[in-house]
DNA sequence: TTTCATGTAACAAAAATAGTTACAAAATAG
DNA sequence: CTATTTTGTAACTATTTTTGTTACATGAAA
């Protein structure tokens, strides 16, 4: 799994929890799915728990499951969580004290944090809930059928 | 230096330019500079060259120039030439076929291409003119007591 | 008490990035 | 015309980041 994919792939995993919500999914079930390693998943996994979105149990029938209401839960959340840098700027100083680099970074950083905030008002407008709904009707059936629940 | 302070190091650079279009400047300027080497530098540039943005001249006095005015050039074009990754998002499919996966996808993508289309917007509506400009005056003072030009 | 699952640390492998060396090509100075 | 300067690139090495693996402790349920 490459990093740039981590958001759709867990993403993914979140909303067939939203559609199950009582029945917990082990690590190895999603890593297997998403063509990776348990402790992987494990890793990347400890900041959803860490920010209150999944929770784990441990032992016969453990696994994780969504730790709140999936209406509760926005895409603002989830990047964060699994932190998703947004905007790939960075503007750290080669030459310290030169005006112009300064300047360009003033502005740079101004316009990063604007588009930034933004990119999160519209990340928070979609909850896990609005995914799930979306998917429509054949999932229940296709969830049966390809992943065994 | 780093990849994510490219776009910041190099618009740097750019800004000087505008301030002396009649003056190239060499990569071996430009990498001492950004604290690193005059091939690296060249081969970033390379993006800017075949966009139009630079054009190189070779030998005794050459170097790096603007390719045209600095009010034609914007943050978009640089930002696209460094071939800078605007959203770090990307939604390959792990388990093709999944109604949920797709699902999921979609709306990311959608959300992304929303997203995208403003930041490039807004990046468009800044240009390196406005940089030098916003400068002020102590910056040819400073070029000549730091940059030794 | 055995089995199954998470939680982590430590290590290994792989991939991406950055830096270096070497040399050809073009342009100018003398 | 020759020496010097500077870009243009390829090939290689080194470094850093990311990903994957192994190993083992902890907790919970059968």
């Amino acid at each position: 799994m490459k990093r740039n994919s981590r958001l759709s792939a867990f993403l993914h995993a979140l909303v067939h929890m939203a559609h199950r919500p009582d029945h917990p999914m082990t690590s190895e079930a999603i890593a297997s799915w998403l063509n990776t390693n348990p402790v992987v998943v494990r890793r990347t996994v400890a900041g959803l728990r860490n920010a209150g979105i999944l929770s784990s149990s441990r032992g016969h029938g453990g696994g994780w499951t969504l730790a709140r209401p999936a209406d509760t839960i926005t895409l603002a959340d989830i990047t964060e969580a699994l932190e998703q840098k947004l905007m790939p700027f960075s503007t750290e100083a080669e030459s310290p004290g030169c005006l112009v680099e300064r300047a360009v970074n003033q502005t740079l950083e101004g316009v990063k944090d604007e588009i930034e905030h933004l990119l999160k008002q519209r990340l928070a407008s979609v909850t896990l809930a609005d995914l799930a709904a979306q998917c429509g009707e054949g999932v229940s059936a296709h969830l049966e059928k390809h992943h065994g629940h």
